[in-house]
RNA sequence: GCCCCCAUCGUCUAGCGGUCUAGGACGUCGCCCUCUCACGGCGAAAACAGGGGUUCGAGUCCCCUUGGGGGCGCCA
């Protein structure tokens, strides 16, 4: 049989960082296998789900390259279906009608917490003959009372649990409306789900669900519960650890790839490899390499496969991508169409960015003059002997013949030979008048896309103003 | 409180009884490269939570303790 996984958010926020790996996970264990990867909207927390949340869920997926098969399911529209199955257990006396209402049943765990156990429904109802008309009831799960049931979990091995732990849980809510665990159920069911791979948080739901497959005569599916993401602080991951939805990580300008690399090796490793294309992922992504432990998020970690993803991505493509990000900060197109080719600019960008903002940050110079400079790099470097270094190359540079990175390389050498001094002693007042900031490329490749009309007018802007 | 899961450097992890004087990566700290910043190269500090077993031999198996996490809804 062939593979079918499903990813299954609630709508009722953003596209968590947890979440995604989940979904990365599913989806990369379907395409290793050659099967399928589906997505279920679980969207039956009427007032909670929204039209805006599910959109950005798929968004976000989309854009990590989460690509599924088949469409989308919505669980709302499966009412019917839901409710259809609970009829068949109380039919077949595997379900039963409860007439206790939410004030008894608190009242019930509350005493059962003062004891000191486990709060769970008592089974009152359980044997109950008369059927009142005028009273609301839930359709609640005949448990089994004794035993237990094993999960033969594909990461955490075999977990069992005293079915006497378990209690009656509720299929049908009093409004008539199914729940999460019987829908849950039929629709991986019905969706021919063979691999339910999900958070940890969802063991403990595990056996009460076998149950319900077991009671319906179904086959039940392979289960994976991949340990949780923790914050840098190993506490739950929260708005106070900083960005926590996916779509905070695109505004930030992270490559996709790079986030969806950190996530994989969240958990998952492939022997000492710690840096994996999408392509790699696929061919090597399995579930025995999944750790059991929790994992800590650690954004240094992130920002350095940033780096390194950003390094390697294609020239054009980045140029692309970074056009938003310059426009954020000025560099409009009409901006850009007066200075040099964007996709130039990348192979000496890419190298000193991590994300598409400071990718942005690094090539605004190239294209606006700075408006002001930085105040430690001035009082370092634009004094004494640099006014005359300046001077002199901006006299000689004028007069170059051909403006090119090896002639203004050159040309600077010369000068701060002639003057006994290093390259730094001119470079950086260059660089300085030219971007505003002490970083850039290096000054050579920097001068020649700046172009001799417009280096030459920054550098005798910045004489002017700054040499008093 | 009860149930379940987990436990190797600060972090992510390799390790599936002997090859471990515990390996890699991020981060940190040195040094090198160098016109700046990066990249890159070299090197260093840094871990098997504790205690019992099993075994000729335990990071690797079992138990307990401790610590972390999850769950205990007419939420999903």
């Amino acid at each position: 049989m062939s593979v079918r996984t499903r990813f299954a958010p609630s709508p009722t926020g953003m596209l968590h960082i947890g979440g995604a790996r989940t979904a990365l996970f599913s989806y990369l264990f379907a395409r290793r296998h050659g099967g399928k990867f589906l997505l279920r909207i679980e969207d039956t927390d009427r007032e909670r789900s929204t039209p805006e949340a599910i959109r950005v869920i798929l968004e976000g997926l989309a854009w990590l390259g989460l690509s599924w098969d088949e469409e989308p399911v919505y669980q709302s529209r499966r009412a019917a279906r839901h409710l259809e199955i609970a009829e068949r257990l109380l039919a077949e006396g595997k379900a039963y009608r409860c007439y206790c209402t939410k004030e008894e049943l608190e009242a019930m765990r509350e005493e059962q917490r003062r004891r000191g156990e486990k709060p769970r429904y008592n089974g009152r109802c359980r044997h109950r003959e008369d059927h009142p008309e005028d009273r609301p009831f839930v359709i609640r799960f005949k448990a089994p009372l004794a035993g237990e049931t094993v999960v033969n979990d594909l990461v955490l091995g075999r977990v069992s649990f005293a079915n006497a732990e378990l209690d009656d849980l509720i299929l049908v809510r009093s409004d008539g409306t199914p729940t999460y665990n019987l829908a849950v159920v039929v629709d991986d069911h019905d969706m021919g789900i063979t691999h339910v791979i999900r958070g940890a948080d969802h063991l403990s739901n595990t056996p009460r669900q076998i149950q319900i497959y077991e009671a319906l005569g179904w086959q039940v599916p392979a289960f994976a519960h991949i340990p949780l993401i923790l914050g840098p602080d190993g506490a739950k991951m929260s708005k106070r650890h900083g960005a926590t939805a996916i779509t905070e990580y695109r505004e930030q300008g992270y490559l996709p790839e790079a986030i969806v690399n950190f996530l994989a090796r969240l958990g998952w490793s492939h022997g000492d490899q710690e840096t994996f294309t999408m392509e790699e992922l696929e061919q090597l992504f399995d579930l025995g390499s999944v750790g059991k432990a929790n994992a800590r998020f650690d954004p240094k970690k992130l920002d350095w496969l940033a780096g390194w993803h950003m390094r390697r991505a294609d020239d054009a493509r980045l140029a692309e991508l970074v056009k938003p990000f310059l426009a954020r900060i000025g560099v409009d197109e009409a901006a850009l169409a007066r200075g040099p080719e964007l996709v130039a600019l990348m192979p000496l960008l890419k190298e000193r960015a991590k994300t598409l903002v400071e990718l942005a940050e690094l090539a605004k110079p190239f294209y606006r003059a700075p408006e002001d400079y930085d105040e430690k790099a001035v009082k370092k470097h634009l004094r004494g002997a640099a006014w005359e270094l300046l001077a002199r190359f901006v006299q000689e540079a004028e007069a170059l013949k051909d403006w090119n990175a090896e002639a203004l390389h050159a040309l600077i050498r010369r000068i701060c030979e002639e003057a006994g001094a290093g390259m730094g002693k001119l470079a950086q007042p260059i660089r300085i008048l030219l971007t505003g900031r002490a970083v850039s490329p290096p000054i050579d490749a920097t001068l020649a896309l700046i172009g001799r009309e417009e280096s030459l007018r920054r550098l005798r802007a910045g004489m002017r103003r700054l040499q008093s």
